[in-house]
DNA sequence: TTGAAAGCGCTAACAC
DNA sequence: GTGTTAGCGCTTTCAA
């Protein structure tokens, strides 16, 4: 079997108790034996079993976080942010990912609960079919959504202000001329999803844009970028606009076009929204909604901190502002 | 305080050990009782503590797995592999980012460790200054490497033949009639670094190529590969080819090809490796060296199965033979 | 088939 | 400053 404190203490000449107060750093023991102690765990091997000392004192000084699906990009920066942030408090994170089911969903929402995560941020995958999820484990512990919320159930939100980020996209387009302007984006599964959409409805409405303008809803994916753009070269007039729901979807309309020889941005304007990694890598780089991801990971901390603190502090939605980041794919900045 | 077994049990007046026999799934609980246990679960809304589960019985159903840095696309596409392979037996997968630092990495090792997960799928970050950490945690958890491998210590790994993958690369771009053939790839950390540059070292001797033909080492990011772009404009004779050490970097090779309105094809002839996502939405599409992620996961599971059956199974290490893709990079296929 | 009871390893009262 | 001890919630002998 593994050692034990209980093997510490004996080899140390001490009890139990010293031993645990020298190795959870207590203040209150002499240094001589704090010395013996720490000597004894060394030549012993002594592991610290977190199991039961989480049984014990009921923390476990971990944040568990579950994303929708971590192949996305925008997931895994945000994910980094997160760690950074914990870093400082000693924290572990330990993340999981739902495949975009929220059968999977809940079940690792359990099993971090289950495993007394001190605190739980989550991307929920569905803004309806997540939330007995979040219902179930916001019970048992702290949780923060990030991104993504779940309607119909007041809970911690920090995320960007999805409509107004599409305005800023559908905005500049205008200005620069377009007017027959294109949606694509995802199915209205997800919170992030009907706000972008909501969002660019709302610009035709305010601005008079032709109602029967194309907006094709698929994944946030490459792959539906493609199938759209092919979507929309067959179905002419083409329009001078391509606002996307994010940059994945973005990128994959890019490569479409260049396939079909339809120039970007002289033939038609694309826009994305995240501004990942590969946004400016992709040809032409890509104009996009910029999410400020360590501002969110800093928020996300703070919330779930306090409600960490304070079970019963009052629900916090926090709506950060996006910027938009202009590239060539609209003509380009400076 | 929260609901317990005993609770559950009263509430079904049977003991604790009746009540845990059910709650975990023995076949010796007469229906009735069973039914009743049930019913009190589910009327008090009983949560399954695993830590006192855990401890008690030594085992948690958790897989743990450490990647280097979570923003590298080519981990999110083996974590998802690994995920899925996982489903069937019903673990769940703890995820941790090691942020390309060796001290965070065995922070979160020991985390994982201490947490009693029953296994650990770790791609080390160094191939040297991870061994402290890899031999700590074999000691007390089934441990399996995936991708990259420490050296000089042995322990079960898979991963792709990333010399062989090199030389498919090298060979191809010289059947199209490349003879100045630059490398651009990470500095020599990892093993997978090291494993493609001798691979690259190797085919220069093999075929007589130049001996002052570049080199570059930088980082296996985009970045790395636009400055090392920068870097081989600066100095002609340019290359007829430039083999990069991974996707990434091979992306922003083209980037910057692109802004200095050199051709690729046509000018130069650009690889990559991994097959992440995006090799084939950039521009031109990147001819690449697969790492067959499925395949990986899979035999990355059996053998941490086999590990955790028996502790003294012999070490395995398996490399897989990874295989080209070729795109317009190289002038495309059919 | 069921129940009583002994811990898993640790921490935190509480007493000295 | 140090030790004794009672659990945290669960599973699993062992006996009935």
């Amino acid at each position: 079997m593994a050692v034990t404190i209980r093997d510490v203490a004996e080899h140390a000449g001490v009890s139990v108790a010293t031993a645990s107060r020298v190795l959870t750093g207590s203040r209150n023991v002499s240094p001589v034996l704090a010395q013996r102690v720490n000597d004894a765990a060394r030549a012993l091997g002594y592991r610290h079993n977190a199991v039961a000392s989480a049984l014990r004192r009921g923390r476990t000084n971990t944040v568990g976080m579950i994303v929708p699906e971590i192949e996305n990009p925008f997931f895994p920066a945000i994910v980094e942010a997160v760690e950074r942030r914990l870093q400082g408090s000693g924290r572990d994170l330990f993340l999981c990912d739902a495949q975009q089911d929220v059968a999977i969903e809940r079940h690792r929402a359990r099993a971090l609960a289950n495993r007394q995560v001190d605190g739980l941020i989550i991307v929920p995958v569905s803004s309806t079919a997540s939330r007995a999820t979040l219902v179930e484990v916001t019970e048992r512990t702290p949780v923060v959504q990030v991104d993504r919320y779940v309607q119909e159930y007041p809970a911690d939100w920090v995320g960007v202000d999805d409509q107004h980020g599409i305005s800023l996209a559908v905005e500049h387009v205008m200005a620069l001329g377009a007017t027959r302007v294109a949606f694509v984006s995802a199915a209205l599964e997800s919170s992030s999803a009907q706000a972008r959409h909501a969002g660019f409805e709302r610009m035709i409405e305010r601005n008079g844009l032709p109602h029967d303008t194309p907006r094709l809803l698929g994944t946030f994916r490459a792959e539906w970028g493609r199938a759209a753009a092919i979507e929309l070269l067959a179905h002419p007039p083409m329009p001078d606009a391509v606002v996307c729901g994010n940059d994945e979807i973005a990128v994959g309309v890019l490569g479409e076009f260049r396939r079909k020889r339809v120039r970007v941005p002289e033939d038609v304007l694309v826009t994305g929204f995240d501004d990942i990694r590969f946004a400016q890598l992709a040809d032409p780089p890509l104009t996009t909604v910029r999410q400020p991801g360590d501002q969110l990971a800093a928020e996300c901390i703070r919330l779930l901190d306090a409600r960490m603190a304070d079970r019963d502090t009052p629900i916090q939605r926090v709506a950060i502002a996006p910027s938009l980041v202009i590239r060539e794919s609209t003509g380009g900045s400076s």
